[in-house]
DNA sequence: CGCCAGCTTGAATCTACTCAAATCTTGTGG
DNA sequence: CCACAAGATTTGAGTAGATTCAAGCTGGCG
């Protein structure tokens, strides 16, 4: 009973979904039965290439991977980040094929995501978590769309420091950031010089620090108020 | 049979479903029953609110409507645009919140889509017309993120072309744009003002034309090359 | 036929980009 | 444990693409 308490919060996938939807017992077992057949992916290395068929669905379970979509002349676009307890590669198709390449940014573990034949409690969380990644697409267009450099940088680290705050990976505006400022700037639509100008300016007006791969938004409150950032939500519960 | 062929034929909602997966006569049934109870939304007016909870999914039946965010200084986002055959509020989970607000552009009919288990042809369709929103919002996100002006406007069209082929509403670089530049600057995270000015360029350029609403691209298939836009594929079938 | 929304044009400004070089970190092999 | 290399960050100067503000134009509709 302890030691799977203390699995539980330890786990940042399982974590996640149980944040997303409630488990039952079922549940909790295949997914932890999952998590512990997971295998590793170098950083650079991809989980998913786009054109290629999607053969199963990946649960994260360690690290950070992006989505991306390189243009002909080599510009780079990040889509979105994928962090432990996010599903990749979800869809209730036949035949589906990947329309992006989602490549590891740390050293990445996945798993096969559980059937949910297997473990029926697992469809909400899938929805949900489905959900709410379409809804972080929203927010990177919105980004991208009508916010200016500093708006796009506070507005990302608010999005990623409440997305892994599910997974039990942030608290008090801290967490572990492990990009260079050039991934960053690809996710962002800026350049990296023009990110590191915008990190410096927020630095020096006390909004964070960020060193040796650990970011702090000292007031993640007040960062949203001052760039209009509101929570995600996707359902009614919760 | 004939009379069964024509409004097969005629209906965009229709066709657009029958191009992205088979369907048998129980779904096509279900659809125009469905179909034949559409009701009017005037422009301006809302058919999904952010934050609200979703009842029903939507299937848009004639016009253009879009998925907006307004920030709270005014500035605006369009996410996507949403065509006949499209449908709105897609989502098997329960209790779901809707992640942004979606607004007739022009006169809109909408009816309840049928239920997947009144046709389960339907549920492959259904999959892939929500698998290519999501691709379409991809692509929305590279365009804000890494193309100029020109590539965003030119990227946009042919998008809004490919769209509209499906549902039968568009052929040869030519279909019906009802937006005015306003609305498009909203879309491209552009000001009105510089999209005119980009319009003209491309006019200029023997690119496109656009008067009284009909968009012409001369030659779709050149201009796509220019800026490096590939078609959206989201199955291996097809 | 006059009004109003939408389109067009110009000039000044600004945000973000480019190019280039210097400095700092980090990881690795000796 | 140090030295070095490679990668990442920082800074500067000049430029380009897009915005802002403002004014004039046009065409569709009452």
């Amino acid at each position: 009973m302890i030691a799977e308490d203390y699995r539980h919060i330890d786990a940042p996938a399982l974590r996640r979904l149980e944040a997303l939807a409630p488990l039952d017992q079922t549940a909790r077992q295949a997914l932890q039965a999952a998590i512990a057949r997971s295998r590793k992916i170098a950083p650079r290395r991809e989980l998913m290439i786009e054109g290629r068929e999607v053969k199963e669905t990946l649960l994260v379970v360690r690290g950070w991977a992006a989505r991306i979509r390189i243009l002909s002349d080599g510009r780079r676009q990040i889509m979105n980040f994928t962090l432990p307890g996010d599903l990749v590669g979800l869809c209730g198709q036949e035949n589906p094929v990947s329309s992006a390449t989602i490549i590891a940014m740390t050293p990445v573990a996945v798993c096969t995501a559980p059937d949910i034949a297997a473990a029926p409690a697992l469809a909400q969380a899938y929805a949900v978590s489905r959900a709410r990644e379409e809804a972080y697409l929203l927010a990177q267009i919105a980004r991208l769309g009508r916010l200016n450099a500093h708006e796009r940088i506070a507005d990302l680290f608010l999005e990623l420091l409440e997305r892994l705050e599910f997974a039990g990976l942030a608290s008090h505006g801290r967490f572990v950031l492990p990009l260079t400022q050039e991934v960053l700037a690809d996710a962002l639509g800026l350049t990296a010089v023009h990110v590191n100008r915008m990190l410096q300016q927020a630095r020096r007006a006390g909004e964070l620090s960020w060193q040796s791969k650990e970011l702090v938004i000292h007031d993640p409150a007040a960062l949203a108020r001052q760039v209009g950032r509101a929570p995600v939500r996707v359902t009614t519960a919760g």
